[in-house]
DNA sequence: ATTTCATTAAAACACCCGTTTGAAACGATC
DNA sequence: GATCGTTTCAAACGGGTGTTTTAATGAAAT
């Protein structure tokens, strides 16, 4: 075939970037095929039209990393578990489209504003990663009802995506020279501390020096 | 002048829904006027062009409901004040634009993709909440430093807009017939209870009947 | 009644975007 | 080297969108 960056992973590439930075609506061919070096016409031919693009960028966003999905959890305590997991899922949220990754940014927006491959992105990522957390939040709570079991999953999921939301704001939000509230380090301790000391699994959030020794 | 129900009045609520829906670029001038009864040309009539107007509806937005910016947070107790807080602002997040409570999807909007106008909403809006919410955890942790306060702050945000941006996609997430999890009363109560177990004020969440007797 | 002004109405304009077209360039195979 | 299928390219098309224009409407002031 040919050259293993062909035209159409470019395409794929820079689409998935101008997807996550504009979301789909104000997403313009013209600028992905611009950013892949491609001609206008690329799209068109190797996808069929934007909405090809579309799902293929989104399908393509969560196979390329089904290998990293999770992280390794073996026979690990469920209070260092549910730690690994918030991390692992911090990281992901924190960085910026520029760093290439705009895999979980276009999934959020997926989230916000649905499109017919929403149905595609829930079942080929959304709920994998929900049910991993459920079940480790099962075995901390093993008599929980599903409706609460729920409510938990989105207080620890709540507190991850909202420094990608508020990421563009929080500098001037908090005031200039404050952008280290966002580093992933800082960030998924603190949310772990947080969660841990909800479930009675670890001392108050908040206190005094690091929670963790 | 004329009538209360003004063309101009019409135009602002019927944009303000449309942009809640559809977000800035993706909302059309045509269906605007359309749903407020109106000529296509009374936006750029009246507002300039389709920035003008959406800057309009930003203002008017937190100016109308700005009588109710904060529930009335007398001498209670801190954690009291914590779960009306949380109460205000879940009720604020859970309903739909439906029943013409545009103002927070927009705001929630104008943070995900900034527009020129976000430091109007910065300053009118978000920066008010945050701080009479920071200044609640601030009584309940007088000694934490900055940082950590805003995290703290985050972590309450963040559970709650969680299922604003879940909304579309949470009935489909858990399984049909689960709508119940987005009620406001059990969100706003499981927000709370949670909040203050990690802050060691109440006991662990999700254990086994309601936490609050 | 006439003038004046603010508002509304219908139509057109200019531009942008996704898409299509038809031909050119390329590489492999015979 | 000729042929064929694949890919790239420049240009144009049709539809939709924000905006402008020009005239009509209507109510108050003269």
């Amino acid at each position: 075939m040919s050259s293993p960056d062909a035209t159409k992973d470019r395409l794929i590439e820079a689409a998935g970037r101008e997807f996550a930075e504009k979301g789909y609506d104000s997403a313009r061919i013209r600028t992905i095929c611009e950013r892949a070096g491609a001609n206008l016409a690329a799209v068109n031919y190797h996808f069929g039209d934007k909405q090809g693009l579309y799902r293929t960028v989104l399908t393509e966003a969560y196979r390329r990393r089904s290998t990293t999905v999770t992280p390794d959890l073996g026979d690990l305590p469920p209070a260092e578990k549910l730690r690994r997991f918030i991390r692992f899922f911090v990281e992901q949220v924190v960085v910026g489209e520029d760093d290439g990754e705009w895999r979980l940014p276009l999934i959020l927006r997926e989230l916000f504003d649905p499109t017919p491959a929403l149905d595609d992105v829930i079942d080929g990522w959304i709920r994998p990663r929900f049910e991993l957390l459920g079940s480790i939040l099962r075995e901390i709570r093993p008599g929980v009802d599903e409706r609460r079991l729920a409510a938990l999953c989105f207080s620890v999921v709540g507190q991850c995506i909202v420094h990608r939301i508020t990421m563009k704001v929080s500098g001037r939000l908090l005031g200039p020279g404050n952008p280290g509230c966002l580093d992933a380090d800082y960030l998924s301790d603190h949310v772990a501390d947080f969660t841990l000391a909800a479930l009675g699994l670890g001392p108050p959030a908040g206190m005094g020096g690091p929670a963790r020794e």
